[in-house]
DNA sequence: ACACTTATTTAGAACCATTATAAACTGCAA
DNA sequence: TTGCAGTTTATAATGGTTCTAAATAAGTGT
């Protein structure tokens, strides 16, 4: 299995669960966001094995902490996760309640002027919200 | 008093409540950031009869439906609303869970070159997180 | 002022995503 | 193999938000 080093690496056990959610996870043609309740679907589907909804959580946490996950600041009842980890923006489609990636191409450089004394800039993220 | 004026013409009614959250929210020297709990603080701080955590809600929701409020895309389990209804960006602190504003002149323009076909842009935010 | 209609307020229940609990299980090093 | 810390799991608890339905208040017409 390719997760198990990764795992090992990150000080987390490689868990017929946790290598399963890494298929679910990280073996796809492209990146993709998620709510949990959507992920537990999708493990549903692909593998026969049931997962708790707890050891869900637990795993999406735990990967989110070691980097291998974010969430995206969003205002919905549920919370958004992104497989898609470097730095990158996102347009919100409202009525389909969607979010699609922005190119770092896609958006010119954004340009932080003010600074706040002792704090350090840890991450800037573009939302833009789309009608029709 | 001078929000029945503003409340009438959107097509509310003025009741004692509605004009005391008014007071709360925009007879302000700044504009601020609130969860609903914290909203219900001040205003216990603020005025002598009670208002219930329900017309609170149903109250905070019709302004931000009229674009008195705004709320604001943030990963926390309380969603946080903005008395500035402009276009404006955000500083989050992390550690002290605290949102700054960003002056439109502390931001360079942000230059979104994607179109997604049918769909316009109906607001452009970004999130600037801090840490220490 | 009064009656009538409709909007609003309210206490409390319901909802539901998320987190906590604690017992069983498993990976792994000695 | 044994022991232990880490993990999984069913289930309960939590807590922010929404719903309900009865009481109250505001607006309208007379
Ligand atoms: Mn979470
Ligand atoms: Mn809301
Ligand atoms: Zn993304
Ligand atoms: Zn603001």
């Amino acid at each position: 299995m390719k997760y198990i080093e990764k795992l090992r690496n990150s000080g987390l056990r490689p868990t017929k669960q946790r290598l399963q959610i890494c298929e679910v996870l990280f073996d796809t043609e492209r990146t993709f966001h998620f709510t949990i309740n959507q992920l537990e679907q999708r493990i549903k589907d692909k593998i026969d094995n049931k997962i708790s909804l707890a050891t869900i959580y637990n795993t999406v946490h735990a990967f989110e902490k070691k980097g291998y996950l974010k969430q995206i600041p969003l205002n919905s009842n549920q919370t958004y996760f992104d497989t898609n980890v470097t730095d990158h923006h996102h347009f919100y489609d409202l009525k389909k309640e969607k979010l699609i990636d922005l190119e770092n191409s896609d958006v010119g450089p954004i340009n932080i002027k003010r600074k706040i004394n002792g704090k350090k800039i840890k991450s800037i993220e573009v939302l833009v919200k789309l009608d029709d």
